[in-house]
DNA sequence: GCCGTTTTCGGCCCGACTGTTTTCAGTCG
């Protein structure tokens, strides 16, 4: 049983006891502990093996004990138990927007209700109403949240997040009653998928600016609207939030509602430390609860109130208490990649396999995006659905790539296209042999069928396109597709190790989609020497704008210029390409 | 359930909004 394992017991376990009605401290201690696992650089069961549990923050004796009975045997008698109690039903009915572990707890209790179909049953029969602490309103609310789950999913990705949230943004910075303006939460942060989008004003004239929010032609319904807040679902049925704020309250509400929940926490708990208190509306000179402008200690920025506890600023991708504390007291966080530094990418489609764009149209849309460069990676003949090259093709199309380069140096254009593959790794090698491969500028190896249930079968098929002298990087390697499709079984980590010690880049599929590889690992790769290339692996030619995303997500894993190999030059690049296939000769 | 320069007990981050109350609990972020 390995950490992401555990880490999902713990989290089901805080969730179980909080329906029991436990106390929420005890819950959060598993919460936090799952948390920390995920983050471990090393297998769980070697820490477990050597008693070493004990040694890290949050693992006290029952967790360990706990733990260590998970590990070693496979399954806890604790969770097993309380596993049993609850029906799983109950779980299912806190996805319901309004409805906590208390309400769960008195519909189970009063009512004997067990699933979300019984929930809505009861709601329809008027009986929610009746209960105490409970009325019409919770009983629509409830029967309507139940509806909407029906018909939207809860979260959603970062590009769809983006998409809807910068022509609000857009329309609440032109107001002339807005001071200033910004998104936050998660979509700041750039995380993968997001659960609603926050935007953050400081205005004068709270009323008006939330008037004007909720009466925007996208809004399709207001969940809630005060003095200071509301909540609207917009077009596409993602829930927007907006907060307004005084301008002297703006940079603590930005540092607070960009979070992470993690990061935000550690925040206060260094203001109490030095004896002050910190929260939406500003840093205090107080222990007690207070607003006094005069206990404030003033920012104008959130750079300020990081400097005021002691910390470098920590830009918002890297909010999420993944160590970026420490590094920031240390004075060590790095300085993140910019997408404008990005030169192109490595792994593109056209139309020869699946793509929609002709190699003509892929070179004059990329030149005027102002790309130096920019590779053609067609799938390779096994994977026959996408239309995949057999390999006289791929010489002709290599052939077809020189032509064009050879007109566009004829142009005096700086501009290249590489030669390349997307080549499938089938159960026992690559899907084309050696001399084929050494004829191209870039070969991508990706998994994309017969994938195993048996994780050692498809980290040693990934593993040994990794010792391929000819294989430059590995594709999407967990060929997740969020909120659509899990990961098939990989051990990331062995991966990461075998492209350390072969040389091998990995990719960060920039596909809003797959963000593969999954930035809570770019640290550990980090850390071993492995090299990130941030790739659209586009099929049409707008998926260049995927570079972007992809950049977000590489900021998030504390990638910096000097880690993805397309923010080099043309001619460094090629040297760079070279450089693995020269080094096993 | 964890933790300790208030250390073996009594804390553990903090506030807005809603609905059901008639002063507050639950939920959410």
């Amino acid at each position: 049983m390995d950490k992401e394992q555990v880490a999902e017991i713990l989290i089901e376990i805080g969730i179980l006891l909080e329906l029991k009605g436990e106390n929420p401290f005890k819950t959060r201690a598993y919460a936090n502990a799952a948390r920390t696992l995920e983050t471990l650089n090393e297998p769980l069961e070697k820490i477990v093996a050597e008693n070493r549990l004990g040694d890290i923050k949050g693992f006290g004796e029952a967790l360990q004990k706990k733990i260590t009975e998970l590990v070693t045997t496979g399954h806890m008698t604790y969770y097993d138990e309380l596993k049993a109690e609850t029906p799983p039903g109950l779980l299912e009915m806190l996805q319901i927007p309004g409805v906590g572990p208390k309400k769960v707890k008195v519909l189970h209790d009063k009512l004997g209700i067990k699933t979300v179909a019984e929930l809505e049953a009861a709601c329809q029969a008027g009986k929610v109403a009746e209960l105490a602490g409970f009325g019409e309103k919770t009983q629509t609310k409830i029967c309507e949240g139940i509806a909407f789950r029906r018909t939207y999913a809860s979260r959603h990705h970062l590009s769809k997040a983006i998409a809807a949230a910068e022509p609000i943004l857009d329309t609440l910075r032109g107001h002339p009653d807005v001071i200033r303006c910004s998104s936050a939460g998660s979509l700041r942060r750039s995380k993968e998928v997001v659960g609603d989008i926050d935007f953050l004003v400081s205005s004068k004239k709270p009323s008006e600016i939330l008037e004007f929010f909720v009466s925007q032609p996208g809004v399709i319904n207001v969940v809630a609207k005060g003095d200071t807040k509301a909540t609207v679902i917009i077009t596409g049925g993602i829930q927007a939030d907006l907060r307004v704020v005084s301008d002297a309250e703006y940079p603590f509400a930005l540092a607070y509602f960009t979070g992470s929940k993690e990061h935000n926490i550690v925040m206060r708990q260094r203001a109490i430390q030095r004896g002050l208190r910190l929260n939406e509306y500003g840093l205090f000179k107080s222990k007690e609860e207070t607003r006094d402008s005069k206990l404030l200690v003033p920012c104008k920025t959130e750079e300020e109130i990081f400097q005021k506890l002691d910390l470098a600023y920590i830009p918002p991708e890297l909010r999420e208490d993944h160590g970026e504390f420490i590094a920031a007291e240390q004075g060590k966080l790095p300085r993140l990649l910019e997408w404008t530094e990005l030169r192109g990418s490595l792994h593109n489609h056209s139309t020869w396999s699946d793509g929609h764009a002709t190699l003509e149209d892929i070179v004059n849309y990329m030149i005027e995006l102002g790309c130096d460069y920019w590779a053609i990676t067609d799938h390779s003949k096994s994977s026959f659905q996408a239309h995949g090259l057999e390999p006289a093709r791929l010489r002709e199309q290599i052939k077809a790539v020189k032509k064009i380069n050879q007109s566009l140096a004829d142009q005096g254009s700086d501009f290249r296209l590489l030669t390349g593959s997307e080549v499938d790794i089938l159960k026992d090698r690559v899907d084309f042999d050696d001399d084929l491969l050494a004829e191209l500028d870039v070969v991508v190896a990706s998994l994309h069928a017969g994938f195993s249930s048996n994780e050692a079968d498809n980290t040693n098929r990934l593993i040994r396109a990794a010792q391929n002298p000819y294989v430059h990087m590995l594709g999407h390697i967990t060929g997740r597709l969020l909120l659509e499709r899990e990961p098939y079984k990989v051990n990331q980590q062995a991966i990461i190790d075998a492209c350390a010690e072969t040389g091998t880049w990995i990719e960060l599929n920039a596909n809003p989609y797959r963000f593969d590889m999954d930035w809570r690992l770019w640290q550990y790769a980090k850390s071993k020497g492995v090299k990130c290339v941030i790739n659209c692996d586009a099929h049409r030619n707008e998926n260049a704008g995927f570079l972007r995303l992809g950049a977000g997500i590489a900021r998030k894993g504390w990638l910096t210029k000097a880690d993805v190999i397309n923010t080099l030059p043309l001619p460094e690049l090629m040297k760079a390409l070279r450089h693995k296939r020269d080094s096993k000769r």
